[in-house]
DNA sequence: TCTGGGGTCCTAGGACCC
DNA sequence: TCTGGGGTCCTAGGACCC
């Protein structure tokens, strides 16, 4: 177990890297999201700081974002970029001898087992830069959940340090939803058992609540609002459970023989993807939003676990008859789970 | 305003078995 | 006849995160 760990999170990534091959857009509005034209059905994967100024942020519909700040550069998201520059900014990191746990394109957790974590924390700041020009913020804690809430204390390109001596002073009278792994979900199903704060979260007692959102969930809420999480950093390499692809169609499927067609291509692709990291597929799992925006899912295990692109469309349409609803649809996906025993 | 795409983990209920 | 209690597995849905 280390003594601290820091949280890395590059600023607007997905922005910064845009404007940082186009010089011309710095200072300028920046949205980017789907293909790049606000016209169409899509969301905003990241804004720049001036695009948030309009009220622009992440999550938010293309076309919503196009009314708030007209004058925006939108830019479609081309993940094989941020993907090169990710992998820099993880090559800087693990530069640094620490144990280094990648928690997406423009995220990590650091261990750290010395007694300077801030001299860490401005290398870190300053390798990263060198190596991508990009800014990063660092949140140091003495556990993940500490860190991962201190970053955004230090943003943009800061250093913010939450401990539990500081927990409670920092984080005490905000909202539970401010905790990483409470949403607006639970936030709201919290304050209906009149529990707003993290401290009035910390307080509570685990059976209690257990008793409301079940038996793993109450005491691992109860803990978050106390600042402890067990987890240790982990440089171990990930194994997918799952593989998934889905479309959003820019206008509802009516006739079912299309969606039929649109399984098979979406059942191919998965099963490229599967072949791709050699793992045989167990279950197949059809995803189906009907307009306007009802979601349903099937599942369908294949007979042995395969990689075999006709068994996994057969499985995936076998799993599409399952439903009996045959409203027009606006989003289909399917998904691969992989057999467990083949890591 | 009309809501992406790619993931993870937990829960509840039913089936099934002893 | 009016039916326990426990365990496991599977499935669909929910919630959350980047």
């Amino acid at each position: 177990m280390t003594r601290w760990v820091l949280h890395v999170d590059m600023d607007q990534f997905i922005a910064a890297v845009e404007v940082l091959r186009r010089p011309e857009l710095r200072g300028r509005p920046v949205v980017v999201g789907g293909d790049g034209d606000p016209a169409k059905r899509g969301v905003v994967s990241t804004a720049s700081y001036e695009a948030r100024e309009f009220g622009v942020h992440s999550g938010m519909p293309l076309r919503l974002a196009l009314r708030k700040c007209p004058e925006a550069v939108f830019l479609a998201v081309d993940a094989q970029a941020y993907e090169a520059v990710s992998a820099k900014v993880m090559e800087s990191l693990r530069a640094t001898g620490c144990v280094v746990e990648v928690l997406g394109w423009d995220e990590a957790f650091v261990g750290y087992d010395g007694d300077d974590p801030r001299t860490l924390a401005l290398d870190i700041q300053r390798r990263v830069l060198e190596a991508t020009s990009l800014h990063c913020s660092v949140g140091i804690g003495d556990n993940k959940l500490q860190a991962k809430l201190a970053t955004d204390f230090g943003k943009p390109a800061g250093i913010f340090e939450l401990s539990g001596r500081t927990w409670f002073e920092v984080l005490g009278d905000r909202s539970t939803e401010a905790l990483w792994g409470i949403g607006g979900k639970t936030a709201k199903k919290l304050a209906a058992l009149n529990i707003f704060s993290v401290r009035q979260l910390a307080e509570t007692d685990p059976a209690e609540l257990a008793k409301h959102v079940g038996p793993a969930i109450g005491p691992w809420l109860v803990s978050l609002g106390r600042g402890e999480s067990s987890s240790q950093v982990s440089a171990e390499r990930w194994i997918p459970r799952s593989c998934s692809r889905e479309t959003t169609f820019q206008q509802d499927i009516e006739e079912w023989e299309k969606v039929r067609s649109e399984v098979v291509v979406l059942a191919q692709r998965v099963g490229a993807d599967a072949a791709a990291q050699q793992r045989p597929v167990a279950r197949v799992v059809v995803k189906v939003r009907f307009v306007p925006f009802t979601t349903r899912t099937r599942g369908q295990a294949l007979p042995e676990p395969t990689n075999d692109i006709a068994a996994l469309e057969l499985a995936a349409l076998a799993a599409l008859e399952k439903f009996t609803t045959r409203r027009a649809v606006r989003l289909l996906g399917v998904r691969a789970e992989f057999d467990s025993s083949s890591e």
